[in-house]
DNA sequence: AAGGTGTACAACCGCACTCAT
DNA sequence: CATGAGTGCGGTTGTACACCT
């Protein structure tokens, strides 16, 4: 830690006898509400001073951002929005700010918790990695195109087959997009046709050293600084399903998808 | 009904960065 | 250039609540 680290962290401890911490009361909820809409947000120090809150300012910033402000969105998030997170993590990895700036209303700390509490949990259910690449091929080949398909009103409900994935998509690797688009038409093992599979476009330089692929047919066109810069809306953005991505035949194609990969994986050692 | 356990979410912490002075 | 305040971000922890036995 630096020096001004130290400096400004001893600033605070002077004061820590008076700062409170923990759940905000109503009556500090609606100081800070009634501060803001008088005042404006930004420099939060003063804002906890002047609204007489015994707050530190980074708590302040943190409750308006992710509670009190207006257009912020809690709870209930939906099928298309869990098929956001899931594309833009796997462009991003845990850089949540920056996919929660895809999602109006939501939060980076709404979205983190999604990812620890449903996301992580499934991966150990599995007893897959979540960073491992079975995992990550398992999200992009099986449960997104299905849950596309769900999504689309105009496709044709089929299942895939309960044949082994690693036979058809023997080679998933995570630099391959695939030509044919999966909108409205897809299911997560057609979506595994190595055969139709195209070199991705060149990486943002930021973006190198992540896992950065999309989700066959979900933003395969996009390129991610468009993506970053809004220029494109996700096409599933703003649905209103709450229907978990996570029952049981998804599981179940998860599973067998991360057990095909292990044996590849072994089998390739 | 009571206790244990798991889950979801709010909040905190540490660090890094920006910007004004 | 150095310093300090403010802010943003990702990781972690605490806790209320639901569910199970």
């Amino acid at each position: 830690m630096d020096v001004n680290m130290k400096k400004s962290r001893s600033a605070e401890e002077v004061n820590s006898e008076d700062t409170r911490k923990g759940p905000w009361s109503v009556e500090e909820d609606t100081l800070l509400q009634n501060y803001v809409a008088t005042h404006g947000d930004g420099r939060w120090n003063s804002v906890a001073r002047c609204a007489g809150l015994k707050r530190s300012g980074k708590s302040c910033r943190l409750r308006w951002l992710n509670y009190l402000r207006p257009d912020v969105r809690r709870g209930n998030i939906t099928l298309q929005e869990q098929i956001t997170i899931l594309d833009l993590h796997s462009r991003w990895g845990n850089r949540w700010s920056k996919i929660a700036r895809h999602l109006p209303g939501r939060t980076d700390n709404e979205i983190k918790n999604y990812w620890r509490t449903r996301v992580l949990k499934q991966a150990r259910n599995l007893k897959c990695d979540v960073d491992s690449e079975q995992f990550k091929d398992a999200l992009r080949y099986v449960w997104m195109p299905r849950l596309i398909e769900r999504i689309e009103p105009s496709s044709e409900t089929h299942h895939p087959p309960p044949v082994s994935l690693f036979e058809l998509h023997p080679n998933p690797t995570p630099s391959l997009h695939h030509q044919n688009g999966l909108h409205g038409s897809c299911s997560g093992s057609n979506a595994l046709d190595s055969s139709s599979a195209k070199l991705e476009t060149p990486l943002e330089p930021e973006d190198m050293g992540h896992n950065n692929v999309s989700v066959p047919g979900v933003c395969e066109n996009m390129n991610d600084r468009d993506v970053e810069q809004g220029n494109i809306t996700l096409p599933f953005a703003g649905g209103d399903s709450m229907e978990s991505l996570w029952d049981d035949e998804n599981l179940w194609l998860m599973q067998q998808l991360c057990d095909d990969l292990e044996i590849k994986d072994n089998f390739l050692a």
